[in-house]
DNA sequence: GAAGATTTCCAAACTCTGTGGTTGCG
DNA sequence: CCGCAACCACAGAGTTTGGAAATCTT
């Protein structure tokens, strides 16, 4: 997947550069803006002169800046990598969260479930306490006796 | 200050999608 | 001849890719 670059600066149709957002490129609806194409080319507003930074006069062609621009590309593609190995693992967590939110989901329905059978069930038992309660006297004594006795 | 890492800009390549012309068939 | 579906070529918009330069971080 070789192919040559040219970095010209030539300005695009009718004197404007079409600007690719970020937003754009990652799916989103975004109107492409139009933006006055500088005489050096590139987007940047307010961009220090490259020119003035180049130190040496073979123009940027000389063995050091191939070498420099080879390591940044080298760099640029490490970065690149690492950038698209953080979103997949991040899209990795979010699923496993989700995962796990299911399941704690599921767990809070049965407890709920089991925690209104044992409401139920103590309740039952409270209004059966409730309904053989008899007032204590004496006389119940006898009786109770009499009733053992059976 | 140097070197590496990251971000930004941009052009080229590639993909997707809508449109118009052509052709074969019932 | 007419309507229709299938195919192809093309254009334009959108997306991806990767180099160069700017900027930030170590």
């Amino acid at each position: 997947m070789s192919k040559i670059v040219q970095h010209s600066g030539a300005p695009g149709v009718n004197g404007v550069s079409v600007i690719h957002t970020q937003a754009q490129a990652s799916g989103l609806q975004q109107v492409p803006q139009l933006v006055p194409a500088g005489p050096g080319g590139g987007g940047k507003a307010a961009a220090p002169s490259k020119q003035s930074k180049q130190s040496s006069p073979t123009d940027g062609n000389s063995d050091e800046d191939r070498q420099r621009r080879e390591r940044n590309n080298m760099a640029v593609k490490k970065s690149r990598l690492k950038s698209k190995q953080k979103a997949q693992d991040t899209l990795q967590r979010v699923n496993q969260l989700k995962e796990e939110n299911e399941r704690l989901e599921a767990k809070i329905k049965l407890l709920t479930k089991e925690l209104s059978v044992l409401k139920d069930l103590f309740l039952e038992h409270a209004h059966n306490l409730a309904d053989n309660v008899q007032p204590i006297s004496t006389e119940n004594t006898t009786t109770n006796s009499d009733a053992a006795g059976q």
